[in-house]
DNA sequence: GCGACAG
DNA sequence: ATCTTGTCGC
């Protein structure tokens, strides 16, 4: 993908959240999607010692959901986790996959948060602004506001609350299962964001496109498939 | 001051 | 996120 013009990610943790605190006003919480006919998961993954990232990004035709793509970028990173800055350790390695990926894809699924995040900007929103392109936020524990819970079934959801407004939902992707966090992440309403989570869960937790880049990320830092630059395009079949 | 805290 | 085997529930 073309990426516009990308900021410094060599800041320190106070740099990094007024950083956040100047982009929040650049995301767009509505947005026409149109017709979709690709989506995408990214996602990242690291050895427990290791300060070496390694990012992902699987493409995936819609509503079908049959890999189309996957890219991979490994790169050292300095910045630590700290709740709240994921974007300042994960972004500079998922950048880089998406410059190498060829798809284009409508929307883009992270894991994390979009604006369900303490300034407005989890890196779902974040990525999205840097990419330009609708994002949304799915994550696997709740980092901001209070969750109410949805209903035991597949498909039930229940708002994610901080002030009395709605900055997200608790989303039921499978039946009996904890739900999944999902915010808007960029030029998307909330209400496609959760339609398009559960348009894409297949019996499992995690929507497709992150679950299919979860598992594509161990697979790269464990036997190596991005050591360099490598971009592996799949014409069809899973 | 104390607790919470995406991945 | 990662380190790890078996185990309990659907």
């Amino acid at each position: 993908m073309e990426l516009g013009d990308v900021h410094s990610f060599d800041l320190t943790p106070a740099e990094a959240i007024r950083l956040q605190e100047a982009l929040r006003a650049r995301v767009r919480l509505s947005g026409d999607i149109g017709e979709i006919s690709l989506v995408a998961g990214a996602d990242a993954s690291y050895e427990k010692g290791s300060d070496e990232i390694h990012a992902v990004v699987v493409a995936l035709g819609y509503p079908d959901l049959t890999v189309v793509e996957r890219v991979s970028a490994s790169t050292e990173t300095s910045f630590p986790y700290i709740p709240g800055l994921l974007t300042f350790r994960e972004g500079p390695a998922l950048i880089e996959a998406f410059r190498r990926l060829r798809s284009e894809p409508d929307v883009v699924f992270f894991d994390g948060q979009g604006i369900a995040h303490p300034r407005g900007l989890g890196i779902a929103s974040h990525m999205g602004i840097l990419l330009d392109r609708p994002t949304v936020g799915v994550a696997k524990s709740l980092l901001s506001g209070t969750a109410t819970e949805p209903g035991p079934g597949m498909g039930s959801t229940a708002p994610i609350l901080r002030d009395g407004e709605t900055i997200g939902m608790t989303v039921r992707t499978k039946e009996k299962t904890k739900p999944v966090y999902v915010s808007v992440g960029h030029r998307i309403t909330l209400s496609t964001a959760v339609d398009l989570v559960l348009a894409t869960s297949r019996g499992y937790r995690l929507p497709e496109p992150t679950r299919q880049a979860h598992l594509f990320a161990n697979t790269v830092r464990r036997e190596g498939s991005g050591e360099g630059r490598q971009t592996t395009l799949l014409s069809g079949g899973g």
